[in-house]
DNA sequence: TTGATAAATCAGAATGGTTCCGATTTGCAA
DNA sequence: TTGCAAATCGGAACCATTCTGATTTATCAA
């Protein structure tokens, strides 16, 4: 994924190309990390001093829900990040700093022998830590 | 861990037994599965009409610390559960009840040859879907 | 280029889970 | 039995997030 893509998902879905939408896709390619919708309004304030805490939460929503985002929750705080491109894999991320790497360990295949029968929706696997910029 | 086990650990802390407390671990223990504050609330009020919010999540709290219970957050909402005996293991979890069922594969061997250099603090591997009962 | 229209944004209120606070009650050790 | 720290209470406060109704704007057809 990246800012060009994004843009033209946006756009074949019929949405509306304004300069908010682009610069929040913007800053969120750029940083390539996990933040806070909060960390993310108070850069869009930056550029746009006045602009609604609605309009953040409801375009990541809508990133989201596109595919351009994903989501997670870290301390009991949502947080986004551009998706990725590389096939199914998990992350580590930073406690610090929303860092992630990329794990492409995956034993999914292994708990569905544990599991037949039942109905599997998704599942979840973070490793949690500090990256190097963040260990002192 | 069970009730007796969790009172113990209570007294050797130093922490008081109250009615309160131990009707509270009863009906987690009872229950033996992922519950949201709220519900382990409503059921305290059936016994303590005018229980206090603020007494279920402090000792919830409480409880966490101690290693009586483990927390999850599911939808953003921290859910908890008697912690289980069984060593080191994962769960999946049904996204209607709450129910649990232990996962006994975990990949941190292989991730922590991946990320060699790094501190790791944590990681969540988490199933989540439908079980036999809340699957239609 | 203009006008119509639905979508996007705004400001601010509302919500919902959770935590804090100061006052009161209670378990427990002396 | 008493003193005191801990526990609880009631209610306010907090914080992230969502909702609402009014206003603005991107887009597209004429």
């Amino acid at each position: 994924m990246n800012l060009q893509e994004a843009i033209r998902i946006l756009k074949e879905h019929g949405y509306k190309y304004t300069g908010r939408r682009v610069d929040m896709l913007e800053f969120l390619a750029e940083e390539d990390r996990y933040l806070t919708a909060r960390e993310i309004l108070e850069e869009m304030r930056e550029i746009y001093p006045g602009i609604s805490v609605d309009t953040v939460y409801r375009n990541l929503a809508l990133y989201t829900e596109l595919g351009i985002l994903e989501e997670t929750e870290l301390g009991g705080e949502k947080h986004y990040r551009f998706i990725c491109d590389a096939g199914h894999h998990h992350h580590f991320i930073c406690l610090n700093c929303g860092k992630t790497l990329e794990i492409h360990v995956c034993p999914m295949e292994e708990v569905k022998k544990e599991l037949h029968g039942l109905t599997i929706q998704d599942h979840k696997f973070e490793i949690y830590g500090y990256c190097h910029d963040c260990t002192v």
